[in-house]
DNA sequence: ATCCCAATACGATACGAACAGTATAAAATA
DNA sequence: TATTTTATACTGTTCGTATCGTATTGGGAT
């Protein structure tokens, strides 16, 4: 009845009392919940616990430490897993690419990621679970589709790919983090072609 | 013989025991000398404190926090206050500045900046500190030299001057904050003329 | 098919360590 | 006399771990 399927097919047929998917849910509600009114670093293991009524120490032993928690919230909340449709270019994939990043950060959960990012420099676990799960994504479909707009001339190859990763996403993140008054409609909307401009051929 | 001018010099004639300019460079010079081995969230006062030699009453009522601590150690190392030579141009004053930030960003202190930028995004109080004495100064440079040379022809005048601060800088923070390993040599050489040909007329 | 048990997860609670930030008091220095 | 200094103590929070009694499962024995 609750598992359907592909949750547990992998399991190397295990005994006793099987992980609670009540308190798993429970739990990522919470944290979607306490981080409306709080910051990351100031969202306690404890705090989450409370709130979804459950053990601490079954917090623990699923997730190695809060940035994993607060990484799998995110991704469980609707409308994080949308596909991107078919771009007709490579330009068109970059645009595409970089509106959604845009309207990501601008949400709510903008201020979530910025902090996660944050907390990534100074924590080597929260780094690795903040790259795998969220940067590397992002940058391995970018440098795709860069690769792909060099070879056939859209884009201007001066540049290497890392670079242009840099070139496109940098200023997003620096105005988030640095003046994020300054992420706004305007912005959101004239951002993703400037970009473009300032790597074409 | 220690106040040979200058340090106290706007202090309205006070009694008691002034402040202990002994005390407050151990504590700068501890606070710098533990993060060579430490972040700047794992560092703590009470460390300073003792690394000092120093009560830690005495650090609470000099500074507000642990970044006012952090950003006046920073500030106070060698080399720090160095001002750059008169440029001809305003795309030569603009490269100065990209090198001049390359280059503290690349040198240890790079690695704690970050972290503090990284503090900045959770904390309210951090976050008016080290845009007071870090990301205003830079960006206040960066526009008056983008604004005359906006209105001089050098560069394009299609994007304001806040969008251009974010193409110019954004990358480079992008870097240090997602894939330091590439903040190198080469990086440092090259992407300051890079960037000027992003912005260029 | 049913029963028992080993295995595992659960929530609750307690624990020691670290650190925050404040308070107090006695010594030091102008 | 006024103020800063160091030292110490204190409360409160959170961490991460350990322990404990309870709940729930699958598998093996019957």
């Amino acid at each position: 009845m609750e598992n359907t399927a592909l949750e547990q097919s992998e399991s190397p047929a295990r005994k006793g009392r099987p992980r609670s998917e009540k308190s798993k849910k429970s739990i990522l509600k919470a944290t979607n919940s306490l981080l409306l009114h709080m910051s990351v670093q100031e969202l306690s293991i404890e705090a989450i616990a409370k709130k979804a009524k459950v053990g601490k120490t079954t917090i623990y032993r699923w997730w190695p430490n809060k940035t994993a928690v607060i990484m799998e919230a995110l991704s469980n909340q609707p409308g994080m897993q949308t596909p991107l449709p078919t771009p007709r270019n490579n330009a068109e994939a970059i645009q595409m690419q970089l509106e959604k990043l845009i309207r990501l950060l601008h949400s709510k959960n903008g201020e979530t990621i910025a902090q996660l990012f944050a907390e990534a420099q100074s924590d080597e676990k929260a780094q690795a679970i903040f790259e795998n799960n969220f940067l590397t994504p992002l940058i391995d479909a970018m440098e795709y589709s860069i690769e792909q707009g060099q070879k056939d001339g859209e884009f201007a190859d001066r540049y290497d790919v890392k670079s242009v990763v840099d070139i496109l996403c940098g200023p997003i993140f620096f105005r988030l983090m640095a003046h994020p008054a300054d992420f706004n409609e305007s912005f959101m909307k004239s951002y993703p072609k400037e970009a473009l401009r300032l790597i074409s051929a």
